[in-house]
RNA sequence: UGGGGAAUAGUGUAAUGGUAGCACGACUGACUCUGGAUCAGUUAGUCAAGGUUCGAAUCCUUGUUCCCCAGCCA
């Protein structure tokens, strides 16, 4: 229900769940969870299904856990679990007291294996992988039985305990269920419950040397932790069978597996291994990298919690594939950032402009809006002087149409500063433009005309004696390509990385900006909004820009140049 | 050629037998001390063909296209 009490469109996940409530089909819980396995930084991908899970639980009042899926040593961190902790808490959510860690649960499913066995249910399996694979048969041709296929309950329990305590060396056996060599899903011929793996594992150490594959292991967890609805992404639809059937075999209780399709972005890739990739090759600088779709990455570039979940609620849930038109993102972005961000001023491209009959060593203090969007943001002071930059790109010997900004004998705004005309252009030898000359009209101050009359254009401006020196790093999309997969052949998405994707400008900042702290998030007027980066410090500030504003004259420049 | 899913403007998503709507994008224009923001408008869609019905995106039939599955990964 919305605020003024009309029915809102549920999608159709939180309908299943609306539907489940009323019919009080889980004695009125809503229990759901994100189980993350900790092998790789969290992703924009993983905040839709964070913002899905806690978002149902929060909405039904219900509650989410937040449970690591931790049954493969081999590839889990505990600094992915760290990292995996502080992302969705930075994007809002509350897990309680519910952290939880499937690792936890081993001894569990360990007896439920054993009740599977003694059932007939499951059997000790000297097959190799190899071996495994042949006997599964094919996408069209059944699997066949395996000779370990009908071992008496008693040997399968034997072997199964001398798998737990090490007896059997790595890959020699499994525990498999007994299901249909035959069936038409090839998740329920006999699927793998256990492997043999002597691995340290990052929360259990040596005391395990079998570990639980996926689809054994995750049902176990839900049901342990009564989860009534789990929502998994699309590719686990073929998995569902084999969910329900262990779970019923067990008599255990039993939540309802539901799953959504994934997230697809365009203008850069999703997957974990791409991802790595992308780290371990050096493309970019880590898993926080701005230019990263992480959660950490975009965290650093500037994005806000509320701007990502605002994106997750937009873009829906739904059972088939789609990419979301990254235009998308970077309007909630700016959405957010345009009502919270305080407003500064900053030259990424400095071009020295002289007031001539601005008196020399004379300076002042003009008053500033920090938010016009936010009266309560109150106003700055920032000084003004003789010397001043404007941006480059702010200034054209020969304007072309619709080009409204600075040119010989034109008169512009200097923002909360004066109206101010440019009177000589200087060069350098090599016919470089590297100062203006202008004059103001001193009875403009504050950037008002008491006569009335207007300029066309309103530049930013820092003081050049005043302004601080910073790092900025300028961002582009990571790939070139809508869809960095498209490549060409023997080619794979690194072919697509932008060669441009960061370029670094020593900006002229105000002086307000020397005591930025790490990720406070800034508009720096005409240019865009930008974040002082993590490791931004008084003195050697840093900046990362977070997404330019919308820009009209360079879309008319582009549209110049197409003609 | 097995099984499991899914198709609505350029993109994302509503409409569950009763006017195909919303958002993003693109394009106009208004306004503006940010060529920002804001406001107004334009653009453009039911995968196809049959059928049921007074009426179909929705139900039925046939077809087409796309996604997932042959890890001792999750």
């Amino acid at each position: 229900m919305q605020e003024d009490g009309s029915q809102v469109n549920l999608d159709f996940v939180r309908a299943i769940v609306a539907a489940d409530s009323k019919s009080n089909k889980w004695d009125g819980r809503v229990v759901t969870r994100f189980p993350p396995e900790p092998n790789g930084y969290l992703h924009i991908g993983h905040a839709k299904s964070i913002c899905l899970n806690f978002g149902i639980a929060a909405e039904f009042g219900g509650v989410c856990h937040l449970r690591f899926d931790d049954t493969n040593p081999e590839k889990e961190e505990q600094e992915y679990v760290n990292s995996i902790i502080e992302d969705v808490r930075w994007l809002g959510w509350d897990w309680g007291e519910h952290l939880y860690y499937g690792s936890d649960y081993f001894e569990q499913m360990y007896e439920y294996a054993v009740q599977l066995i003694k059932a007939g249910k499951a059997y000790v399996c000297d097959l190799t992988a190899e071996q495994i694979r042949e006997y599964r048969g094919t996408l069209t041709e059944p699997g066949r039985d395996g000779p370990d296929r009908n071992r008496s309950v008693e040997e399968n329990l034997d072997l199964f305990e001398k798998m737990r305590k090490g007896e059997f060396p790595d890959g020699s056996r499994t525990l498999r269920a007994k299901i249909d060599m035959a069936h038409p899903n090839l998740n329920m011929r006999d699927p793998v419950m256990y492997r043999i793996v002597h691995a340290e594992h990052h929360r259990t150490g040596d005391k395990w040397c079998i570990y639980p594959m996926y689809d054994w292991a995750h049902g176990l967890e839900d049901s342990v932790e009564k989860i009534t609805h789990s929502i998994c992404t699309l590719e686990f639809e073929n998995h569902r069978p084999l969910y329900d059937w262990f779970l019923d075999e067990l008599g255990a209780y039993h939540p309802q597996q539901i799953e959504f399709a994934r997230l697809n972005l365009t203008y850069t890739v999703m997957s974990k291994r791409k991802l790595l990739r992308l780290v371990q090759e050096g493309y970019v600088e880590g898993w926080d990298d701005p230019r990263m779709p992480t959660v950490s990455g975009m965290r650093r570039r500037g994005y806000s919690p509320e701007a990502i979940r605002e994106f997750c609620r937009r873009i829906g849930v739904n059972k088939f594939n789609s990419t979301v038109d990254m235009a998308l993102l970077e309007h909630c972005l700016r959405e957010d950032l345009n009502k919270t961000s305080r407003r500064v001023m900053a030259v990424l491209r400095p071009l020295k402009v002289v007031i001539d009959n601005y008196p020399e060593g004379q300076s002042e203090e003009l008053e500033a809006v920090n938010n016009p969007e936010d009266p309560q943001a109150g106003t700055r002071k920032v000084p003004f002087s003789r010397e001043l930059y404007i941006e480059q790109e702010d200034f054209m010997e020969e304007p072309p149409k619709k080009f409204f900004r600075l040119a010989p004998g034109r008169e512009v705004r200097l923002r909360y500063a004066y109206f101010v005309t440019c009177t000589d252009v200087v060069k350098d030898e090599a016919g470089n433009i590297v100062e203006l000359h202008c004059t103001y009209d001193p009875a403009t101050r504050g950037g008002d005309a008491p006569d009335g009359r207007k300029v066309k254009a309103t530049l930013h401006w820092v003081s050049a004696a005043d302004a601080v020196e910073a790092e900025v790093r300028l961002y582009e999309s990571l790939f070139t390509k809508e869809n960095p997969d498209e490549a060409g052949e023997g080619e794979d998405f690194t072919a697509n990385i932008n060669p441009d994707s960061l370029e670094t400008v020593t900006a002229h900042l105000e002086p307000s900006l020397a005591g930025a702290e790490p990720l406070d998030r800034f508009q720096f007027e005409r240019l865009g909004y930008f974040c002082a980066d993590a490791g931004s410090r008084a003195g050697k500030p840093v900046f990362n820009r977070t997404v330019t504003l919308r820009d009209a004259w360079a879309k008319i420049q582009k549209g110049q140049k197409n003609t």
